[in-house]
DNA sequence: CTAAAACCTGACGTTGACGTCAAGGGCAAC
DNA sequence: GTTGCCCTTGACGTCAACGTCAGGTTTTAG
């Protein structure tokens, strides 16, 4: 297979496939005219490359866990590395989750004509400094009083 | 409360805060000698923008929420904003756990020293190409029958 | 054999959320 | 007043994963 047929299948840019063989991340033979030919399995390797970059893991990392991925041993070092890389994204989901959340909140809030339908969901109080203009204080004095 | 009391009290740099100003995420009062001034309510307000970062939302996006945190009003825009960014980190959590069960995956395979132990693991076969050199293929006839 | 398509290397550009340095100005304590 | 810390604006640097362009070579289709 040549760089498009696997850019084309595995959905990603030729540019990426040279990016990853500049980190590392992937090799490939070449023809004695010098361009690039992959094996099936370089398809099946990039889309795991793109698994773990979506995922937040960088190149280096990723690289720290190839051999992991070619020979099937583990290092010590190499499961440290997953095991901290596992941890990090439980962390990612767990604040994807409360950003998420906090969104809920605000669609719920934002859903309401009169606020005052559901005081409590007001809690964390965001005060609007200005509700009028940008930065000149014309003293409309709303003031979230955060009463409860 | 001045800029260095913000930034402690919210776990983040000066630089930060001052960069959110200029995004329009956050506003500040002025002294007459012209430092920022900014209410209780501003540490609160900075680490909803970094649970917001922290989720992958881009600053643009947070900019066009604020209208619903600072009235608790919500425009349809904002709605569609809303649930899109709800949608994206839905997804972008079901990338992570995808991620990270490949990483279980790897620690499972990785966890055998012999991986007949339970062959149908190695299904994806991610063959070596040459596991010896980097560039020069000096054509030593490995060639990687990924036996054992 | 030739023309088009695909590929090569090299190098600079992009984006976002800041870091960092420089050169000054404000503010409270003493 | 003056010392010293905190603040100001402005501007350039960073890092990662590519995008994009230029100029040349290889492969393929007819």
């Amino acid at each position: 297979m040549r760089i498009g047929d696997v850019a084309q299948r595995a959905g990603v840019s030729t540019r990426a496939l040279r990016y990853y063989e500049e980190q590392g991340l992937l090799t490939a033979e070449r023809t004695p005219g010098g361009q690039r030919t992959y094996p099936e399995s370089a398809v099946e390797r990039v889309r795991l490359i793109q698994q773990f970059f979506a995922a937040g893991v960088p190149s280096r990392t990723i690289l720290q866990l190839m051999p992991c991925v070619e020979t099937g041993q583990g290092t010590p070092e190499v499961f440290r590395v997953l095991a901290a890389e596992r941890d990090r994204m439980t962390a990612a989901m767990a604040e994807l989750a409360a950003a998420r959340d906090a969104l809920d909140h605000m669609i719920d809030i934002a859903s309401h004509p009169t606020p005052e339908h559901c005081p409590g969901l007001r809690e964390p109080a965001w005060s609007p400094y200005d509700p009028s203009g940008v930065t000149a204080d014309t003293g409309s004095p709303v003031t979230a009083s955060a009463g409860r």
